[in-house]
DNA sequence: TTGTATGCGTTATCAC
DNA sequence: GTGATAACGCATACAA
């Protein structure tokens, strides 16, 4: 007999050369069964629900698998489904920072635990790595286009990529505000009714001046929030000039114990301080009212437009709000499920925990 | 004309039920650089080593394929058998636990470093999921074999599943020593070394009497530093009998100011306490001195294998030995790379650095 | 109720 | 140099 080197099965690749011993396949698991393969896989997935599969067959595929110890292949059951289950986590800098200050972390608490809730792995892409997906240029980027759909954390992601995304069709959602992109969807904190709020809670208690100090950033977080303070200042019918917001490079320089007396002079009463990476504002005003021996809330009432700086965890407890990181962080994860799922996404705005605090109090009398 | 029905094309499923819109294949590629898929596929690969193909091709192929934001599907990368360039990272708890107490923040740092470093991206799997994958019963761990590879850490991971997964030949790293499961690759802090050191330098500074207070936990890392306590004092020549170590379930309530005196006036000079999750033994020694009205290292010494809690971080510096999270995690990274690669892992253990600190001090005269 | 036939996106081999 | 083509393991529409 002559070969026919046509019948020879062309492989790919050797299963040898992997050095990975193979595990049963639901092809094997049907022949012990003796059923076909494709009985194997509705047996198994369970998705044969009108008693599409008799039960001793069923049983009999059942107790195939076990004894042959049989695990789906999930690279293969992905291929399949078209779908990866992976969301992606971009962020400019380390996912997971050395320096915990400005870290991600309780954003990701809520990200993970709404993934996982979904049924989702995530990806984590560092864009400040080497190699990875932020190695080379921002074109490394479309690494991400590897999960279903991705997270974008910090506010340092290159606009002209993010759109690209977007336009094409990939699934994208921003962590924090951020409106310039037309069709970039993002979910962020109401810091303007939050900021707001806090204000109408001052002019309660009796203040009529109020001063708002905030570093000199121009990201949504900070904008955010001197509107919501002018527009509480606003709805509580006070003054709002431009005398009633400082703002300044370096709060921890400029705010000194003798600007805050003459602030008080004026008759300023009450300080409002944003919250940001470093935390400068607040613990720039902290540390001046202390100098100055000036106590609180007695002789002046200060509150934090978010939640202190680590370092001054331990003091009195700030009025002011807590932004809901757990929250915020599950909310774009149930975006992002959303744009995946080819739904449209719904409300981006979550919204912010009053926190009465220990920092406030009626104004002293003059 | 008529229709050919046997040539219309059975799909297993179609594109558009999925509602999203599919990214680039390298079909596609191929497509709008005129050229096909295998071409694409040896371009992209860099595996046509010799000039197999032209220049200007590889270059039409490589633009295609960027302007497209093309990016390889891992599960059909892993399906073909090759990688993807992904590692798992799997752990039994929450990755991101709300209670950061006992986090794994400190060896993920090194984690993501290292594998940035070697160009690998980060898969996070979730064993605590309530829905998803982690829900459906230890089977579900097996989603990881998706990466190339799996860091697992905490020490709640099924010792069946594992085992399963070293025997196929499917890379695995365990974070923290774990002996017993044949084959097994792990890597952890020599914590009977530094343990051992600590004694020394006790012994050095002159203690004859040390007591370890440890919690009731047969974890390895407890019972390496017990080894390493014993083995500090065999070496120092002390007696090192069953009343050198106090293991007690509930430290905070059994260590008390009195046991304190008690074992001060038999003669113990120094007390070392272990390091655990909660920080217990090491929160109990310290309240009980506190309490008795002691000084440190005036009346007794105290040393702590391991760091304290966060709560106790403010307090003096304790002597005793730092574990190299940021280097174990990257050592397990590097361990993995290894055994993706087909190489043999090298030495499992990362020393601990000794921290002098303030606790300790020559025994007080009688 | 079960089997047959495809296709998912890649890699790898072999003719042309 | 380049283009068919065969797997990889699984899921699914459709025929039997």
């Amino acid at each position: 007999m002559v070969e026919q080197p046509s019948k020879r099965p062309r492989r790919g690749r050797t299963p040898a050369a992997t050095g990975r011993t193979s595990r049963p396949r639901q092809a094997e698991v049907a022949r012990l069964a003796g059923v076909s393969q494709a009985t194997v896989s509705l047996v198994l997935s369970d998705k044969a629900q009108g008693s599409a599969i008799s039960d001793e067959t069923r049983q009999r595929v059942l107790d195939a698998a076990r004894s042959l110890g049989y695990v789906p292949d999930p690279a293969a059951q992905r291929l399949a489904a078209v779908r990866n289950n992976l969301l992606g986590v971009y962020s400019f800098t380390a996912t997971f920072p050395t320096d915990v200050e400005h870290s991600y972390y309780p954003f990701l608490v809520g990200v993970e635990r709404e993934a996982a809730a979904r049924g989702y792995d995530l990806v984590l892409f560092t864009g400040s790595s080497s190699g990875g997906a932020g190695a080379a240029g921002p074109e490394a980027l479309n690494r991400v286009r590897l999960a279903d759909g991705c997270l974008f954390l910090g506010r340092h992601v290159p606009s002209a990529e993010l759109k690209r995304m977007v336009a094409d069709g990939f699934p994208v959602v921003h962590l924090g505000r951020r409106e310039e992109l037309e069709g970039l969807s993002w979910v962020g904190a109401d810091y303007v009714s939050a900021s707001s709020e806090v204000v109408r809670h001052l002019a309660s208690l009796g203040h009529r001046r109020i001063v708002l100090i905030r570093e000199d950033d121009d990201a949504p977080a900070s904008t955010d929030r001197q509107q919501g303070f002018l527009a509480g200042l606003e709805a509580a019918g006070l003054a709002g000039g431009p005398d009633a917001v400082f703002r300044s490079a370096d709060p921890g320089r400029d705010v000194t114990p003798d600007r805050l007396r003459r602030w008080i002079a004026e008759g300023v009463t009450a300080f409002v301080a944003e919250e940001t990476d470093t935390g400068n504002a607040w613990r720039a005003v902290h540390a001046a009212a202390a100098e100055a021996g000036l106590t609180c809330p007695g002789d002046l009432s200060l509150a934090l437009l978010g939640s202190p700086p680590p370092d001054l965890a331990g003091a009195a407890e700030p009025t002011g709000f807590d932004v809901p990181r757990h929250q915020l962080g599950a909310a774009a994860v149930r975006m992002l499920a959303s744009l995946v799922a080819g739904e449209t996404a719904d409300e981006p705005l979550v919204a912010c925990a009053f926190r009465p605090g220990a920092t406030t109090g009626s104004p002293p009398e003059r």
